[in-house]
DNA sequence: CGGTCCCTTGATATTCATCAATATCAGTGG
DNA sequence: CCACTGATATTGATGAATATCAAGGGACCG
């Protein structure tokens, strides 16, 4: 069950009617390398909803499986729960992103989906994607991608939580949002955190305190410039060379 | 680039010959689901090969993508180098379990697949698979699912090194190699680690000394007998215990 | 049997979590 | 507009978990 039934008050017109073809992401998503008919056949079979309040889920953990979703716009932090009741969090996803896929092999959703802000997704019918695929050969391929893409991240995120300091985490965190907003035509430099230091802690296997002291650190060493939510890279190159640089050396950064 | 073309002494014809239709992982991998004539398609286009002896390859890191691999008997581990240099291993693989799936995106293996002991590998060329995927809605299906479960492996992993303490990642890692021993047919009690302690250490995001400690832990509270390699889980329950009990109260185990 | 690699064990160091206190922010209602 | 409330963020002090360093012991392999 999405929670998008709740909300009577918000009907954008404009935005329930924009399809893949005017889509800004379409280079991002699924109709990736999609044309013509075939894009309007895809088009067909997604319904986009109005969009969901912040806090909102587009799907619970332990939901039947019955569609993915494409993020249009906003933020959705997807998470699992581990035995004791403590809340994992597996990933921070902006527009065009594609969540859910975690859910096909079990037939339920083996993570929850919250909106960080007001968010509104497209809802795509898995069945009929599935369907679709078989005649259209390119889009089978798009989704194999995706779901390729995915696993790569992952490993990617693995290798993050496995081997890297603290500092190395943090930065990691922000260069990658910067290169996804920059993907996506914003500034990569200057952007809003939607998401709470708690779920960054969380996500990055950091105490929130940590967090927050890193984040006093870097805009010490003028690495970056915080305020509340919104984020300034100052220096991004050093950032860069904080991510790769092991656990060696760490305090000469704010000398060299 | 594989290594199997180095070695051309052990010819074992039996297991050359050996076809899906023989094959007792069959409900494992990808042939689930798929019978008859399908599956003697699926058959025909794959290749396997002599057995790698330990420390060779599958794929090495950056390999130009052009199969999918499914292990037939040994293991394997892949893994990824950091910028740094250091290698960070994503997982070990057993037989029935296919390997390559996060190279689809890229056409690249973003990721090295190395032997831990002889092990054979089915050669699954990935073109002729999406042909064949597109005639045989089942087996599409089926090679999503296996995605879509690598995916969920990897976010279990995730929580795994971004929330747990040393004591449950190895006991998850025992109780997770256990689990897929019984799956095949083998003991769940009692095992070998054709992995190496480092190599344990490493996938943990733990140093070989804690590893190596836990194990004489472990030992000392009565839940495993080792042997070097070898392994016997003498109290599962608790293991399991262990395994969910957060960051609380972790030296009453012993008394409890 | 000798060499090498891997594993184990102990002593010490470091990073980060935890605890506790304060500060700031976002609503809410007076 | 301002005081009040609860959530969120920052900052400092302390401690625990685990890495690192160093050395010895055992297994495996030619």
């Amino acid at each position: 069950m999405t929670d998008t039934g709740h909300h009577h008050k918000i009907i954008d017109i404009s935005s329930v009617k924009q399809a893949c073809s005017g889509c800004s992401l379409q280079q991002l998503c699924l109709p990736l390398g999609i044309n013509g008919d075939d894009l309007q056949r895809l088009d067909a079979l997604i319904k986009r909803h109005r969009p969901l309040t912040r806090g909102h889920h587009v799907f619970h953990l332990g939901d039947e499986f019955r569609a993915l979703y494409a993020i249009r716009c906003g933020s959705v932090k997807t998470y699992t729960i581990t035995e004791d009741g403590s809340e994992q969090i597996t990933g921070f996803h902006l527009p065009g992103e594609i969540i859910g896929l975690d859910a096909i092999n079990s037939n339920r959703h083996p993570c929850g989906a919250k909106a960080l802000e007001t968010t509104s997704v497209c809802d795509i019918p898995f069945n009929r994607l599935e369907e679709l695929a078989l005649l259209i050969p390119d889009l089978g391929r798009q989704l194999l991608r995706i779901m390729s893409r995915e696993i790569q991240a992952d490993e990617e995120l693995l290798t993050l939580l496995g081997k890297k300091s603290a500092e190395e985490r943090l930065a990691s965190l922000l260069l990658s949002l910067s290169k996804r907003f920059q993907q996506r035509g914003f500034s990569p430099r200057e952007f809003r955190l939607s998401m709470s230091r708690n779920d960054i802690g969380n996500y990055l296997g950091l105490a929130v305190e940590t967090v927050s002291r890193l984040f006093t650190r870097f805009q010490q060493q003028g690495l970056i410039e915080v305020q509340n939510k919104y984020i300034r890279l100052q220096n991004m190159e050093q950032l860069q060379e904080i991510t790769g640089l092991g656990a060696c050396g760490k305090t000469q950064l704010a000398e060299g």
